[in-house]
RNA sequence: GGGGUUAUAGCUCAGUUGGUUAGAGCGCUUCGUUGACAUCGAAGAGGUCAGGGAUUCGAGUUCCUUUAACCCCA
């Protein structure tokens, strides 16, 4: 056993060597049993150019302590790692560096570019993974998947053949979103909406044939050379006359016509709308409905096409301050208002998407919507905290057809070939030849949304659409663990895939976590340079460190904010039980388990008890997902209670070697503790615990692989905690007293205690050695009331124990009067707010006898502990003349 | 416009079936180098639990409402 042990842990290479050990040993590696029970989670990929962020560490702290406790619990458990391909993101940074060298993707064409970004892959591909590493993460490697790899991308090809097999993948032109520098559509959800601050233009459009105008408002003026319309609401009395008439387009000449339409709100603007359905969601809808022309004047890089006139070529924003400039000129602009509006950018690069009509591809979602909605809402999926229950269900109930086609070249191409005779095959396997008229055909240049692949997960990475014994046994997976800003882009598209495709559910908790905040509350952000870098916390403080500041402090689907305090306290936490550990070692070498049969004490049987009813605890907490709790438990258990007490109580034991069945008691004791709580705090800590563990006498070669405690019900003793308490609360009573008269903290000093019971007197005299050691009192006498008080004392009442302190000189008597009557008010205000509560008729007949009971017993004990009071005062004023 | 979250000690936050003198970390005050630990120990100060109302014997906790901040959706 060691027992030159450094003072202060360093974690830096004591992480390094236990992860390599786990790795070794395959403790991380799960194999189908049929005998165990699986628990399966499945890590959200990280993208895979990405770097690892505090976002990161948050999700997979928190999956990791899952994981490892529930394989301490017996169960398969298998942590599925792997990464994304992230189409956009990663496309994005090949092309910066191709930019770099003077290239872009269409220099190298598109086969070269590929090959690129599958270079990049392999050199950065593994770099956030191996970050994962140091976190302590013990997902099974050897599983590891990618988005683009083989097995995935066969899934991915069965979906999409299937679904439009199923008739519910279609193509088609309809409005999307469109990046214009991104150059390729977006889904609904990948558009990002800001309110900025716009403006309303009320431009005249004159009635033909007439001097009479129409005005209309619009954010968007430059638009108004697509209009095919102006619209107003049937029922607005203002406009009913010019139903059907023409109007002459400003600047344009066209003659377009008033339109009604239910959709027109008449209390916006002027309540008539100018209608581009090429240009306007809303106006495409309305366009349809009436059979109206799309005019696209602007074009897919964000410039006025060549139906734009006299504007062709100007950038969108040079336009809109030309055209508005034109129509002040000519005299059409009415007025111009301050106006907020919210304005979509793209999520990957900011710019301001535009609406655009365009041939893409979609999924049609409201037959995929109805199961997902229905598996929620009868609790086979269940959202944990349940609030976003809601926040699923309201956008699944309300989304719209998801558009997955994408113009980059980085990403699962979509597999569908056209040839010139028209005919579009949709196929499994590559095609060459038109199947009907025999000629070439040429494949859809697009690649599919990164979340199509995403939404797929749970069950590709398992060997879907095999039927692996991986699938049958792993899945559904148990938990899937996430920030909620994605549970619309991912959360919810793996539901409904899931039930399509292997008709289960892909998980059945889903445990929705916050962000990571600076310390201001700001997003941690690139641009802001206000990022956290976990590897660099990990490297100055360790993993544990990182891992207990993340999981405290915080409650489920709430953000938190990152002090360095906080980690910083949370390595102050890992040298505590580290210095508390080696206490227990130094003292544990000539230990040998049974060598003698214990002798608990009081100090034992508390300890042993408290540590039980921790275990249940710690272990209902996980059960709930209340990890912070959990942990917040260990924490007060370890420092409050092992450290501050039992340690303390242990040392006169340990250090008398006279009696040797005591000292090993206390070694059991210590020994057996501890490693039960090291059990209990490593999902939290692994690698502390391990180091520790390792030192103490165990059974296995990990405590990765130990048993998750189990909370022993005869072991708790609530008679010894109420004991224990009594004789705290009678150490801290006086260590405050003597603070109080400032006695010199190495000074003993005389006390008398008096009990008015025989249990009380055998708990003190039994117990006297504590009182010597840790409250400083000697000689010491411990009587029944009935016995002479001393008469030049402080006094108190603790735990029914009257306390004196006879300290002859030392005592202020002024300052004495004034502790004690200070004490007798608060004594009034307990005794009186009791009594209030104790009188109410109400409260007698309705709350439960057993509170009632408790609340009486406080009374009692209230009322005691002021008559002691009022007595000392009392006597103590006949000293003071 | 719809929905959600938050409001508890100087700061950051816990407090999940309504019942403890409302807790922690950091910060603050006083004291302390005796054989685990100064990344520590002992003692202490600090809160009308955002405002108002309701339910209840009893509300930080449930309901309604007002205010403020933030988020999502339209």
């Amino acid at each position: 056993m060691e027992t030159n042990i450094p003072t202060v842990y360093e974690p830096q290479q004591v992480e390094k060597k236990w992860y390599a050990f786990w790795e070794g040993e395959k403790l991380f590696h799960a194999e189908v049993e049929q005998a165990k029970k699986p628990y399966t989670i499945v890590i959200p990929p990280p993208n895979v150019t990405g770097a690892l962020h505090m976002g990161h560490a948050f999700d997979e702290t928190l999956q990791d302590i899952l994981i490892r406790w529930r394989r301490m619990q017996g169960y398969n458990a298998l942590w599925m790692p792997g990464t994304d391909h992230a189409g956009i993101a990663t496309q994005i940074k090949v092309e910066e560096e191709l930019a770099k060298e003077g290239l872009n993707r269409y220099d190298l064409g598109r086969d070269k570019f590929i090959d690129r970004v599958w270079d990049w892959k392999r050199q950065y591909g593994s770099r956030i993974l191996n970050q994962l590493k140091t976190l302590g993460s013990s997902c099974d490697w050897e599983r590891e998947r990618f988005t683009m790899d083989e097995g995935c991308s066969r899934a991915v090809r069965e979906v999409f053949v299937s679904l439009y097999e199923q008739g519910l993948i279609y193509r088609g032109n309809y409005m999307i979103s469109w990046c214009p520098r991104c150059q390729t559509a977006l889904s609904d959800i990948e558009v990002e909406h800001e309110d900025s601050a716009g403006h309303l233009f009320h431009i005249k459009y004159p009635l033909e044939n007439s001097d009479e105008f129409l005005t209309i408002a619009t954010t968007r003026p430059e638009t108004m050379l697509g209009d095919v319309a102006v619209a107003v609401h049937p029922a607005d009395e203002r406009y009913r006359k010019l139903l059907g008439k023409q109007l002459i387009l400003p600047l344009v000449g066209r003659r377009i016509p008033v339109i009604a339409d239910e959709y027109v709100d008449p209390a916006f603007g002027t309540g008539a709308v100018k209608i581009t359905p090429a240009h306007d969601p809303n106006d495409f809808e309305m366009g349809r409905r009436h059979g109206l022309d799309q005019v696209t004047v602007i074009s897919a890089d964000g410039t006025m096409g060549p139906a734009a006139g006299p504007y062709a070529g100007m950038d969108r924003y040079q336009c809109r301050e030309k055209l508005v400039a034109d129509l002040k000129e000519q005299g059409y602009l009415v007025k111009v208002d301050e106006h907020a509006h919210a304005v979509g950018h793209c999520q990957r690069c900011h710019t301001v998407v535009e609406p655009l009509v365009s041939r893409q591809w979609f999924v049609k979602m409201a037959p995929l919507a109805q199961p997902a909605i229905e598996k929620v809402k009868n609790g086979e999926i269940r959202f944990i905290p349940e609030r976003f229950t809601k926040i699923y269900l309201n956008w699944v109930e309300n989304v719209r057809d998801w558009c997955i086609s994408r113009q980059i070249w980085w990403g699962h191409r979509i597999p569908a070939w056209y040839c010139a005779c028209g005919e579009v095959i949709v196929s499994r396997d590559d095609v060459s030849v038109c199947p009907k008229c025999g000629g070439q055909v040429e494949r859809d240049p697009d690649v599919l949304d990164t979340w199509f692949s995403s939404a797929l997960w749970p069950f590709s990475t398992l060997g879907w659409p095999e039927r692996t014994p991986e699938l049958n046994h792993f899945f559904p997976t148990a938990t899937l663990v996430t920030g909620y800003d994605i549970i619309y882009f991912w959360v919810a598209r793996m539901i409904f895939m899931s039930l399509q495709f292997t008709g289960e559910v892909p998980f059945r908790d889903v445990y929705i976590h916050g962000l990571v905040r600076d310390a201001q509350g700001r997003k941690m952000s690139k641009s802001l340079g206000n990022g956290i870098d976990p590897v660099q916390v990990i490297e100055k403080y360790g993993a544990d460190a990182l891992r207990f500041t993340i999981v405290t402090g915080n409650t489920p689907g709430n953000d938190m904010r990152f002090y360095w305090e906080r980690v910083e306290s949370s390595r102050n936490f890992a040298n505590k039980i580290w210095n508390a550990s080696r206490f227990v070692l130094m003292n544990l070498h000539d230990f040998t388990p049974g060598a003698h049969q214990p002798v608990y004490t009081l100090a034992d049987r508390w300890i042993i008890s408290r540590f039980n009813r921790t275990t249940a605890e710690v272990t209902r907490y996980l059960e709930n997902y209340e990890l912070g709790e959990a942990a917040r438990a260990l924490y007060e258990f370890i420092w409050n209670e092992f450290c501050d007490w039992y340690i303390e109580m242990a040392k006169s034991r340990l250090y008398s070697k006279e009696d040797a069945a005591a000292r090993h008691t206390a070694q059991e004791t210590l020994s057996t503790v501890l490693k039960g709580t090291l059990e209990l705090l490593h999902p939290f800590m692994p690698f502390l615990t391990e180091e520790i563990w390792q030192h103490l006498p165990h059974e296995g070669n990990s405590i990765m692989a130990a048993h998750w405690p189990q909370a022993d019900s005869e072991r708790l003793d609530t008679q010894t905690e109420q004991e224990m308490e009594v004789l705290t609360e009678v150490i801290k009573t006086i260590r405050n007293m003597r603070a109080e008269m400032e006695v010199p903290i190495g000074k003993k000093t005389e006390a008398v205690l008096q009990v008015a019971n025989n249990e009380l007197l055998a708990l003190l005299n039994g117990n006297a050695g504590y009182l010597h050691q840790l409250a400083g009192v000697l000689p010491l006498t411990i009587q029944m009331v009935a016995e002479p008080k001393p008469e030049q004392a402080a006094t108190a009442v603790a735990g029914g124990v009257e306390i004196y302190l006879p300290l002859k000189g030392l005592i202020d008597i002024d300052k004495e009067v004034a502790r004690l009557e200070k004490e007798l008010a608060n004594l009034d205000k307990e005794v009186a707010r009791l009594a209030g509560k104790l009188n109410n008729p109400g409260f007698l007949a309705k709350a439960p006898a057993e509170v009632v009971a408790t609340e009486r017993e406080k009374q009692r004990n209230y009322e005691e502990k002021r008559q002691v009071v009022r007595q000392r005062l009392a006597f103590i004023r006949t000293l003071e003349k």
